[in-house]
DNA sequence: TATAAATAATAGTATTACTATCACAAAAAT
DNA sequence: ATTTTTGTGATAGTAATACTATTATTTATA
């Protein structure tokens, strides 16, 4: 099945919408495609532009820079996951059974829709893991915050609280465990194939199924 | 009370050991102010140069890129952390008491010792919450980890490993805990002090303080 | 059909991330 | 005491990056 989702992303990410044009669908799209072979550090504008088959100065009247684009990525991503984890989690009503569902959303950890708006989700995937972070921990994080394009991560994690708070209303850290197990989701993923002396994922199995249950204890352990 | 602690750090590092010369104890000296100062984005050799009065030519003949020199920097602060971790905690017995202290020392929540071989610990200390994911998240990881230069990490969070079993020998995530509260300890903080709505801190407390609070939960709830 | 908007092509600039060469000074070896 | 080695500074240069500006051409819209 394929699905077309549009979201309605902050008009500071970019300086002409690339959804209102084919040059703009490719630039998105090629980017994502270009990010994960070569990794954020050595993309540029002008292999993308190779890429697309177009010029810098095209990208350029798109994004004001490189990391403008990554974060458009990113809130497109954020989006995403709301959206589906709303949809999926709208009939469930234990609490338990959210939260745990909550986390194999995170995770990817089965495919409902393979493919979407074209963007191919498990490069998508593998860009928030090692990337993502690239997006804040920049000396302007302050300016940039003020423009509010880490809103969709916000209202993410505002979800995620959410849930923790319906199965432990009197819990002191629902803010933070929600970033926690999103954060951790993404290192122990990258540690689990990079590093894995980091994780106790010796046995190398299914890095996605071992971050799934390790989250699972940790988040359950602490609600307990 | 000053004290001088040299490391014996990983040859592929640096191309000439930076602490056999003025110059080199200058450059690795000079490049914490000034990643500090700009971020690792904007830290450039020419610049550093500048500020010790040298060339760019000079630093290369000390390290051959930037990622290079924050590792070599990062490297000295795991050694440094566990060094310390393991002073501080020999005479402690009980495995609660010094896995709380275990995280009080990775927050720099007490000063021991303020000035160590002249690197700045508070300025060193923020170079490790916004940079130091920086070091590993790159395209390169397995080729750069095949140096062995994560193993001081990897040695600190064994470490930490070690005092989570002593206080739980039967739980099945010793590694990857710690290196979870050894991450989370450094998002939180970034958290706390820029998005704070992805923490708990509303009061905007002392970051440290609260996350301290908060890994002390963390890590107690998941152990008991 | 006229007009406006978007794009490709081209050119150009400042900065970055290096590499190479050479001369000089200090330290080490003979 | 004087060679030799080594580290440093000064200078120069290159390829790539991160942009900006200009113009001609195509495409969409009135």
């Amino acid at each position: 099945m394929d699905v077309l989702l549009k979201f309605k992303l902050n008009e500071h990410l970019y300086l002409r919408d690339p959804e209102t044009s084919e040059v703009g669908k490719a630039i998105v799209n090629n980017a994502i495609e270009l990010i994960h072979e070569v990794g954020f550090e050595q993309f540029t504008f002008k292999k993308l532009a190779q890429k697309i088959d177009s010029t810098e100065a095209t990208i350029y009247r798109y994004f004001s820079s490189k990391y403008k684009l990554l974060t458009y990525i990113l809130n497109w991503y954020w989006c995403y996951l709301e959206f589906v984890a709303k949809m999926r989690l709208q009939q469930i009503v234990d609490p338990v059974e959210k939260l745990r569902l909550m986390l194999r959303i995170i995770m990817h950890d089965e495919e409902v829709v393979s493919r979407v708006q074209d963007y191919n989700l498990e490069k998508l995937h593998s860009i928030v893991i090692a990337e993502s972070s690239k997006a804040y921990l920049v000396k302007e994080v302050d300016e940039i915050n003020q423009e509010k394009v880490f809103s969709p991560l916000k209202s993410l994690c505002h979800f995620i609280q959410e849930i923790i708070l319906e199965l432990n209303p009197d819990f002191d850290y629902s803010r933070s465990l929600a970033s926690t197990l999103l954060e951790t989701a993404h290192d122990q993923q990258f540690f689990s194939e990079h590093l894995p002396s980091l994780t106790d994922n010796t046995a190398r199995l299914d890095h996605r199924k071992y971050v799934f249950n390790y989250l699972n204890k940790l988040a359950f352990s602490v609600l307990k």
